[in-house]
DNA sequence: CTGAAAGCGCTTACAG
DNA sequence: CTGAAAGCGCTTACAG
């Protein structure tokens, strides 16, 4: 199956040198080892001549490191996560390592048939994103594979300055807090001119098993308690379906009881809600305000276009993979928190 | 960087036996190799004990096979292909492959680069999606790895009987052409009651530098002429803001010379052009119908709802690996083609 | 600065 | 059915 390729064996031969020094100079490991210029001039030369691919087989298993990173997804298929992927696998190229992508479906049966899968492939380092909803046995899991590893999203009980439970891996995420509390504050205050009285908001809540949403959650309580105005959660699975149900429960109050603004956890709920909106005879903005939260490439094509938090997805996947070359490269690491930015669309804008 | 684990010879202490009689038992190469019952019983006992994990690096150094493929994909970051990718992950798996994801952003420069790193990885084998937008010359970069490949999508020149220039490798795609015909066909008849006259379907045409795009045009112009009506089609980069922008063009003239009908190529598309419809006030379905390509998740629960075409994309990628590992098996394998599915909802309902 | 050689952990003819 | 041994293509002390 595979082509008749030069080993290394061939360029040391062309190049007149032992294979050992065409290694130094096309390989070199961790301290680098002198060769003079001359001679690495020849073996390279050598090498181009040849096309010659060094094995990352033979130098796996020689090196004890196989250049390969296992990469963890709950699913491929949710928008956010090919970004944050794109993200690590770049810098990972660049570095010569390949990501291994695992898609987990949040099925913990799976992650563990994956982890067993990655220690046969003898990955240097794991990067596991949706770190925010992995329950305390994933996470033992994790820990238990000896590997230096990097959550993306905050794990279930931790902070900046504690870990969660068993496991001290640092993890990044977005300030999932505070950027739902600027698009809360954003919705209070957006209902007309400077001292109208602030929106009525509710806020659709996506799974409590996430981290990232609960952390929304409470950025939207953070806002309402800081206007002393009564918080309202409605909870939710994140889909649009629920949002659609959750919206119409919403809606179909009275008016004098009916929210006149929602922040919604994710842009599928509020694309949900938008589709109530619609369906009953509420303008929004006027009468229904919308953030959203994901930024999904959709959003500003509906009508209205929707409004909502972006998060630099990519940049959190290439921090997430920068943690784990520092911790392959024995340095110690703290957690990270990027910030999220509000975008400001039709669905919420001053009237 | 890599635990402490359970070697080969750590099993064959531990069972009383060689490490060949390990190897053969854990590890049934391509011949399996007879082994007697009691043993195949103790080394599998020793094994579990351990938990031994063999070493894909050890075993694909020693038996020319890394175990590994290559998926290439044009953008992670297009929904369509986490679907792809999916249904070859999942196969993959299930025979003991790993998927290398090559992200390729449509590039091929960075294609040829990535073929050398899974030139150094020993790939066994190549599924490339994205196999209807590749150039000749990136088809003769495939070809010249040597690797047995598939093509997702079939790639420009190749007919059913007839490979692609270069390339002799089969490609498995959806009925671009046929589905595209089915959309429009739909378009043209559902005006109103049966005997009202058809419909002026206008079609928005994806990038042409992509075989699935001109399919699809094609199809549209099968219908169109099947039904002696003129065809009009308008090219775009496939976007909804050139969705916007193409439909705003054709939506402004008279209502004599506008299209009353829209097949786009592409949900994305679609969306565009019902955002125009909204904004000129043109009521959908009914002063525009409106049918789009690719079931995006969110078409359902816009408002109209999108109709639209929607594929079966996990079992393309499930087909290729089934194809991929057929090559590898040594076996000839035809190009296979799968259907799509016309989805009606409100954007085209019938009135 | 360079090389000979051991070793990484497996598979697979070859011999029995 | 089982084992001893060569070999896969590298890296890396060790010696010079």
């Amino acid at each position: 199956m595979i082509p008749p390729v030069a080993t290394i064996a061939d360029v040391a031969r062309e190049a007149g040198v032992s294979i050992a020094t065409v290694s130094r100079v096309l390989s070199p490991g961790r301290d680098p080892h002198p060769v003079s210029p001359a001679t690495a001039q020849r073996v390279r030369q050598a090498a181009r001549r040849l096309d010659y691919v060094p094995s990352a087989l033979a130098r796996g298993l020689a090196s004890h490191r196989s250049g390969l990173l296992g990469f963890v997804v709950p699913n491929l298929a949710d928008p956010h996560y090919p970004l944050i992927a794109r993200g690590a696998e770049d810098l990972a190229r660049s570095h010569g390592l390949s990501l291994l992508i695992c898609n987990t479906l949040g099925d913990s049966g799976r992650l563990a048939e994956y982890l067993r899968v990655l220690r046969g492939r003898q990955v240097d380092a794991l990067v596991v994103s949706g770190g925010g909803s992995l329950s305390p046995d994933d996470l033992l899991a994790l820990a238990r594979t000896g590997l230096p590893g990097v959550l993306i999203g905050r794990p279930a009980g931790a902070t900046l300055d504690r870990p969660a439970g068993m496991i001290a891996w640092p993890w990044v995420s977005v300030d999932n807090r505070a950027a739902a509390g600027a698009a809360t504050r954003h919705l209070l205050g957006g209902h007309g001119p400077p001292g109208s009285p602030p929106r009525r908001v509710a806020h659709l809540a996506g799974p409590a098993a996430q981290t990232t949403m609960t952390d929304r959650a409470a950025g939207y309580r953070d806002a309402m308690l800081q206007a002393g105005l009564p918080a309202e959660v409605v909870a939710t699975d994140g889909s649009a379906e629920d949002g659609e149900r959750a919206a119409r429960a919403l809606l179909r109050r009275p008016p004098d009881q009916r929210p006149d603004a929602i922040f919604a956890a994710t842009d599928r709920l509020a694309i949900g809600a938008l589709g109530v909106a619609i369906d009953l005879g509420l303008p929004v903005p006027d009468a229904l305000a919308l953030v959203g939260f994901d930024d999904l490439a959709l959003g500003a094509h509906l009508r209205p276009s929707l409004s909502t938090v972006a998060q630099p997805a990519e940049e959190l996947g290439a921090a997430a993979l920068r943690l784990a070359l520092a911790r392959l490269a024995g340095e110690a690491v703290t957690p990270l928190v990027l910030p999220a930015r509000l975008v400001v669309r039709a669905s919420s804008a001053n009237s």
